[in-house]
DNA sequence: TTATTTGCAAACGGTTTGCCGATTA
DNA sequence: TAATCGGCAAACCGTTTGCAAATAA
């Protein structure tokens, strides 16, 4: 388990509003409650946060993520569909997957996306 | 080589017009002329088609583009910045590495997207 | 107190769509 | 000729931003 995000907010010098603390307690619920594979985009955050605090606002939650990213916090990814979603993890295999290829090819890697699109198999241990 | 777009088109059933072949063409050329990493977004789409004939609306690009993704011509990839590109390029290496990802995680693979942001290295033969 | 943040609503940029005249097969 | 297409402008949708009031440090 490493620092929470209200640590890293303190340690970068980020304000700490009423705001940002529930939309960071989302982001770490989120995790939990929905399992790895859950990266919400702005919308569905916005409904998870309205819940805690109706009163904030969509675009609170724009701004807030957009400084999370810049803080090294979240992730964004471009998903089809135009809406950008958010993850807070690195999987050290896909990323040494990455490197292969790109080595491959001549180019060292300087930053990385992959989208797999699947259908969970049913008879998997 | 294989078929042209306008092949494809014919066997599909996809009516030819003076707009779509222009198009094609385009992208086909450009494939050609900016070599395999060009994947031009509408915007430069557009404009390479206005070269040619200046009367075709960007709302029929929007439509074309569409349209050869849904007859299997094109992929369309939602990168980072909001603006789709388009392809018409597999590349195999990197499906068999997605399929190997994909399997070890328990999933059959449907589709997918790998983005790597690169930097060309200067001392390869 | 001072710089920063927030909510609101308007603006923005890429994409889609309704209408209707033009074009394809 | 019948079905489809294309141009235009308006609509749409996710995201950003200017402003004035509220708040963190």
């Amino acid at each position: 388990m490493s620092e929470t995000i209200e640590q890293i907010c303190q340690k970068k010098g980020v304000k700490l509003t009423d705001q940002r603390r529930i939309i960071a307690k989302v982001l770490s619920e989120s995790k939990e409650v929905y399992g790895e594979s859950d990266h919400p985009d702005v919308d569905e955050l916005y409904k998870r946060v309205s819940k805690l605090d109706s009163r904030i606002s969509i675009a609170t939650i724009y701004r807030t993520v957009k400084l999370f990213e810049e803080s090294g916090i979240l992730t964004k990814h471009d998903f089809k569909g135009g809406k950008a979603r958010y993850e807070t993890i690195v999987d050290e295999e896909i990323e040494k997957l990455q490197k292969k290829v790109a080595e491959k090819y001549g180019y060292k890697l300087v930053d990385h996306k992959l989208e797999l699109y699947g259908i969970k198999k049913l008879d998997e241990k």
